[in-house]
DNA sequence: TATTAACACGAAAACGTTTTCGTGGGTTTT
DNA sequence: AAAACCCACGAAAACGTTTTCGTGTTAATA
């Protein structure tokens, strides 16, 4: 096992100074083309890489990204840090990454661990505990510390700072926009509780959507979805109830899954029963039978835009205006809302 | 915005040394008690955190865990992130990720780039390219440099290191095993070129079965995949293929899922025409119309398994021998084999 | 021949810590 | 009153870089 070579090393086995094998190996023509040479030489041989450390102590800068996300194992979730990887990558930085588990807890004490000199600026999806409880003063310290930071997908307005996110409510509008088209009348919403924002705007476009094709807004058609109970429980009695609805808007995948099994198991038919339409950046919709249509959220560009967006405010020496990207999202129409129409 | 403080700043504010300020602030009683108070509150009020890279410089650890992992959207691969990033933070570390999306080019950038220092151990799950290529050197370059590393799920036998494997032969056993079980008599196999290890381990464990139960070894029954092509074209071809099989036993959750919608368009039933089963640690299976019969890979154990097995090393003076950590599979029995028995 | 310029290199500071080893003044022991 | 000891703190080295600013030697110029 060669040991790591430091500078120091190579100095003493030319009887030069440190500074001088800084500068050649920086090929500085301050030094003459001989020693440089050999200097390279040997550096090479034997894999010289400088201390990474002791740069970023010099630089002050750590050319890494920290990613704080609720959780990995959501398809959308995976792709956003693909894409962040790749723009950072493309620019030179790396991507640290930490998980939340939607708990307020490990949020702060990810941000704060991150913040200590870790990386130069952060990307994060805020999680749901911490929109539940509307406490936000972890993010005010990152900006007293002057930490750059990038919001996205689950962003707060008070947060000042760049954000990106879809456009939930044109996408809610989008989705049910779709079903009315396809001939539907009693379109169900299959949501989450309204505290987290991106649920309650695509209640909004639902809604604009009702409206604007005159058919009556029904509360009781609106079933929010409690996380820490029985999920499956919950959509198939949801799903069950006598007077169903001849359509589902699900807020995301695994809820427009979990609702088409239940409708199956019923007896019933989607599309023509039910039609079903979900919100995702995933593959479960694809392989269902029938396939689910869906608006597709794009997490990917997501991940690109933010790390794109922190890297131009870490790189600029000027403090522009906070600026928020609006993805916006795309229709893939799929059996689950085929119907033959008349 | 408050400025980052440092042992410096505070030590000019008490008109004291560093070193006194750096003893207070460890609570060490070679200061006075005064003293130390005096300084605590102050460095409290002024959320004094000592710079990292300072620390990692001088400590000459990082506390930080390197995963390089072919793809994050691949469900199992997620779940291994996740579950290194649990057991990391259980024991004070944190992770970064980098992702060589399946090329060896950037598997061996990555690796080179985490071992200047950035990092105290990795997991690493070899590239697809890399395992075709058969060149390792630059895990020798690990070795030589001293990094402790180990391997996940895609390991390679010549590479002397920690590994956590899931048995892929028992599990290719158990998986055609229970297809015959189920009254499966011509069992394809949905597979990837040879290189890939985890492969052709499952492929020992399908042959051993089929020995093992008197059924003949049919080489026309093994399609291989290639994923560089359309994937859905080849899949879709083999299925209609005249003489079509009894089961298809796929090494992976996209193949079978893809297996299956084929199986379907073609008008025959699964599992009565023909039984599904694949390979997975991802949910397209469970919300699959029938759902998939799956060989479950545990990728969070693995996870787990993996970051203890190295930060163990990492903080063991002795020079352990290598281990190698089997997880078992297990077999979730789902609609896509449930046939009428007779 | 005296001045200047070019060359090739070294010393030292700086980044922010921790820790070992002083050291000066006061207090306790003989 | 001399010797020993404590206390409370400081100086400095070490981690590994980069970079600015010398400085001594040689070569070119006036």
């Amino acid at each position: 096992m060669k040991p790591k070579i430091t500078l120091k090393a190579i100095a003493k086995e030319f009887g030069v100074s440190i500074s001088t094998v800084s500068k050649s190996l920086k090929n500085s023509n301050e030094i003459s083309l001989e020693m440089r040479e050999r200097i390279q030489a040997f550096a090479n041989y034997y894999n010289y890489r400088p201390n990474s450390f002791a740069l970023k102590l010099r630089n002050q800068k750590t050319l890494v990204l920290g990613v704080v996300i609720p959780e990995i194992t959501h398809h959308f979730f995976s792709k956003v840090i693909s894409g962040v990887e790749q723009a950072a990558n493309k620019r030179g930085y790396n991507v640290m990454v930490c998980l939340s588990n939607e708990s307020y807890q490990k949020e702060v004490m990810n941000l704060a661990m991150l913040a200590n000199g870790s990386v130069d600026g952060l990307l994060v999806s805020i999680a749901n505990e911490t929109q539940s409880k509307g406490d936000f003063k972890h993010f005010q310290e990152l900006i007293d510390e002057g930490i750059p930071f990038v919001l996205v997908d689950r962003v707060e307005d008070k947060i000042p700072c760049d954000k990106v996110v879809i456009d939930d409510v044109k996408g809610g509008y989008n989705a049910t926009k779709h079903l009315i088209e396809n001939g539907c009348k009693r379109i169900a919403m299959l949501t989450t509780p309204d505290y987290v924002n991106v649920a309650y705007q695509r209640k909004e476009g639902y809604e604009k959507a009702l409206k604007e094709f005159d058919l009556p807004m029904d509360e009781s058609l609106i079933f929010r979805v409690d996380k820490s109970k029985d999920i499956q429980g919950q959509i198939t009695s949801f799903v069950n109830q006598k007077d169903y609805p001849d359509a589902i808007f699900a807020v995301n995948e695994i809820y427009a899954a979990t609702a088409l099994k239940a409708i199956q198991k019923r007896g019933l038919n989607v599309p023509d029963d039910i039609a079903v339409i979900g919100f995702t950046d995933g593959l479960i919709s694809h392989y269902a039978t029938p396939a689910i249509t869906t608006m597709e959220q794009h997490g990917f560009t997501m991940g690109v835009e933010g790390a794109n967006l922190l890297i131009n405010r870490l790189e600029s020496e000027k403090q522009n205006p906070f600026e928020t990207k609006v993805i916006p999202t795309t229709l893939t129409v799929r059996e689950s809302t085929n119907r033959n129409k008349k």
